[in-house]
DNA sequence: GTAGCTCAAACTGCATGCAATTCGAGCGCC
DNA sequence: GGCGCTCGAATTGCATGCAGTTTGAGCTAC
């Protein structure tokens, strides 16, 4: 484990490229921007008092993350990911963050026990307050973990996928529980200093694995890509004056 | 396997950029571009028609992809993978291959299976030419399997990963054997086609394994990352004549 | 001949400006 | 009242220009 380089950025560019980077990146997790929400690089650069120019590039960065759309001439997007892209982040994530404890346990410092344990005690503060919160201290747990791989590659992956696996949570699990997720972080910590692979590597993949079946229990067309594919099943039922509402409704 | 989109680019913006893009990641893995090499946005845009802003807006997203390396107010340079690096992709690649065998096993049609075999005749073909055509070959087999699953985010992580470890091929492993290569790829087409999940996993993972071994058999100091690396052991015997003209040679 | 210094050229970081495209409010038609 | 059309405003795509930094070639001193 010694003689690993810690570079910690693996991109991340210029200064200023990197702040509206993190700023919209931490916004999109904590639903504070939704999917689908508008991100106009006028507004963005006005916001962060830069230019056009470097709000572009911040927006090429997290679209190159998945956590932007950009479509050529129109407005860039936050991400709204389909069930199956959702399904999907999280089969990678479940082999990747695997990788994770593998390459961990035992061998984990008693400082970086500390520092998870300390992490976790943080998300167990957080349940009262907002989901967004609990959700995003969720995900840092285990982006931490991978850091403490010092593996950059490592790092980027499973922070990138992670935090897609959040805007999928933001989408399709609308009553988050986040209870039980704080005490699979602690029996992973555990398994971790106990240096039982096999055990540690198990109880990742049930942890992620129930993570995303709470969240993704069905293909779920509510809440879909598309407003037309949502609305498909009443259009038999022609003209409802509700259907006709709820168009209006959301199109604002 | 039915109703997956099949939205093929996931990030790549507007065509200009991805344009670059494209060109400067073929000539990155086909060693046209040593590791190392300097990338002034002045020149590429000059070369590929565009203004700075696109080269160095291509720039930016090959950097996040790991091929190019930016530095603040220096000319961006093509990566230059640790040793340690090298090892962490492989690891990840393995992972994320299994991944996709996994999934497609027993799961090809017969028009796919034809595809990838046609590939493989094509690598066949290529074993007279250079090293280079060689490699990008052998890494486009397995980024075509990726395709395969028709999942746009396993296709991203897998492309970039393949494209990391081809970049460390090209810099760690001089004499490039690929021959091996083709009949193992022909097993995982062959294992695929029964449908044998456990053993095509097994395959790809024992062929990217000699792969990365073959390639990384030793941490390997030579043509490491810093030339005064390089230089260290060399230092003791002081001003030889031979030293000095090394680092000449290289400066150029 | 070598080491250190200086300065101009090269290059990046960023903002601004113009053309092309998209968006959406308002208007006429059914 | 609802639907489609049209045109101005909003927005993107891209090039260019200026300021600050790095680079390295040439010069000087030893």
């Amino acid at each position: 484990m010694a003689g690993r380089a810690d570079s910690s950025k693996t991109a991340e560019s210029s200064d200023k490229v990197s702040v509206i980077c993190r700023a919209l990146r931490r916004a999109i997790i904590e639903q504070a921007l939704e999917p689908g929400a508008k991100l106009p690089e006028d507004a963005l650069g006005e916001r962060f008092g830069v230019s056009r120019t470097i709000a572009r590039h911040a927006l090429g960065q997290l679209a190159a993350e998945g956590l932007v759309e950009l479509r050529r001439n129109r407005i860039a997007v936050v991400a709204t990911p389909s069930w199956q892209e959702a399904r999907d982040a999280f089969d990678i994530r479940i082999e990747l963050e695997r990788l994770v404890v593998r390459q961990l346990a035992g061998k984990l410092t008693k400082a970086q026990i500390a520092e998870l344990n300390a992490h976790v005690d943080a998300e167990d503060r957080a349940r009262d307050g907002t989901d967004a919160v609990s959700i995003r201290l969720a995900t840092e747990f285990h982006i931490l973990l991978a850091h403490m791989t010092n593996s950059p590659i490592l790092v980027r992956y499973v922070s990138e996928v992670a935090y897609r696996c959040c805007l999928t949570l933001s989408l399709y699990s609308r009553p988050h529980s986040s209870e039980c997720a704080i005490n699979e972080h602690r029996a992973i910590i555990a398994a971790l200093a106990k240096g039982d692979v096999d055990k540690v590597m198990a109880l990742m993949h049930s942890h992620l694995d129930s993570v995303a079946t709470r969240a993704l229990v069905a293909p779920s067309p509510q809440r879909g890509r598309d407003l037309l594919d949502i609305l498909a099943p009443y259009a038999d039922e022609a003209t409802g004056e509700k259907v006709v509402k709820l168009t209006k409704a959301a199109r604002r």
